[in-house]
DNA sequence: AATTTTCTTGACACATTCTTGAGACTCAGC
DNA sequence: GCTGAGTCTCAAGAATGTGTCAAGAAAATT
């Protein structure tokens, strides 16, 4: 656009995630003089160099050695907003939908044209001035790290079952406001799934013994009547 | 993703623009069970219907009669953030790069997959969720945020059970209007339930010795006789 | 294949909320 | 003052919601 009049003196910062290195010099030298450059040749890497670099924008191959791209796309969009540019050379319509769907803005396929990447980077980080989610929540001596996936309960690493995680997640999300049961369920469990209040309970109970003091008296995770439960906001 | 929490009772407008009337039948088939759908067939009534239906999100052919397509995205740029996706024939890369840096969001090149076209529909959507509007009632020292089901009286949290909440919300919602008892019931316990008044009464007396000062002189929930109740207007 | 972990289900105790009925109160109009 | 319709409050049983335990099924790990 015409009224981007902003000069940018430390140049915005772009993560190639490619397992082949060719590819990831190719897109550095086509980027390199525009943006800074970081590499990752996996998606355990990946995910790591996202928490220490912070890039405005990850370009990510599917076809990694470790992690499925997707599975990267979905754990980054446990925590952070940041576009993701699929590149790839799967072509087929079931993985561009799975891909866009699991958090994906954007899906390229290789062979693609460097103007036209170039072009829908651009495109990509002028839709995302949007505020960050928090990534850490705090409250006493409970902290939950969303982008480490890691719990801590007096310093002390708290072991979360992953169906336990993700209510917390969900939870942290929305810290301070009230999730239904209908919501919660939906947002761990998935669509098709129905009416299994009790599965939420027994979980939130387990969640509650692991990261409550008393769970008698729960101080983080509070119910609603009724309704659902809620995280105890930031106090 | 599964996090999308929302659920959205009036579906999503979508408005698609193109001159080929095949075309539009074809999308209109595709995407109306899921969005309402808008029609344009040329680029004048595209910003016309802009204007007045304001559409959630618009789909774009470049190859319009009247004005080209880039630059029917150039306008909708000067005043909205609108989600555009492209949908042309030209397959070149420089058609791609001018549509985009023009505004636009995503571009694909007919034909194309329908699945892949409301995948990317989905993504553009998401990126300008709306934010959530804070509806909160404030009277004196009585405070009721529905966004976040919370209610205070002197910043002090009143737990009130599902139904007392359910009677609050829709008088809250209707503030300052008198709202009849067989609206009120209708409201809370649904179609089928009916002329329980005392029901109701017995709700609204406990919800007063919750939130009024002193409940023999309500202050909030206010009675009108013979017809129902009313929340006091805010002052 | 064996072991461990996690998920899911059912049973039960406990707590809260809903609903109902009885009675008291208010306020017109007679 | 009396009557009656409408309103308000209280209390108790019924219904529903919630938390916990434990055991079998399923899944992941070794």
């Amino acid at each position: 656009m015409e009224n981007d009049l902003t000069v940018n003196d430390n140049p915005l910062r772009v993560l190639v995630v490619d397992d082949e290195r060719p590819i990831r010099r190719f897109l550095r030298t086509a980027l390199g003089g525009q943006y800074t450059i970081f590499e990752a040749e996996n998606g355990k890497d990946a995910l790591q160099i996202m928490i220490t670099s912070r890039p405005d924008i990850v370009l990510l191959d599917l076809g990694l050695p470790d992690i499925d791209g997707v599975e990267v796309t979905r754990r980054l969009r446990e925590w952070t907003l940041v576009p993701v540019i699929i590149i790839s050379v799967r072509d087929r319509e079931e993985d561009k939908v799975a891909a866009l769907d699991a958090g994906a803005d954007d899906y390229l396929t290789k062979p693609f044209s460097v103007n036209e990447l170039m072009a829908r980077i651009r495109a990509a980080l002028r839709h995302c001035a949007k505020p960050e989610i928090e990534s850490v929540y705090q409250s006493g001596d409970l902290v939950i790290n969303l982008a480490l996936r890691e719990v801590r309960l007096h310093d002390q690493l708290v072991m979360l079952t992953p169906t336990e995680y993700d209510i917390l997640r969900v939870l942290v999300t929305y810290a301070g406001k009230v999730l239904t049961h209908h919501q919660l369920i939906h947002a761990v469990w998935g669509g098709g799934n129905e009416a299994n209040a009790h599965l939420l309970r027994v979980n939130i109970s387990n969640l509650r013994r692991k990261i409550e003091q008393d769970p008698l008296r729960p101080r983080h995770i509070i119910t609603e009547p009724g309704v659902g439960y809620r995280l105890r906001d930031i106090e």
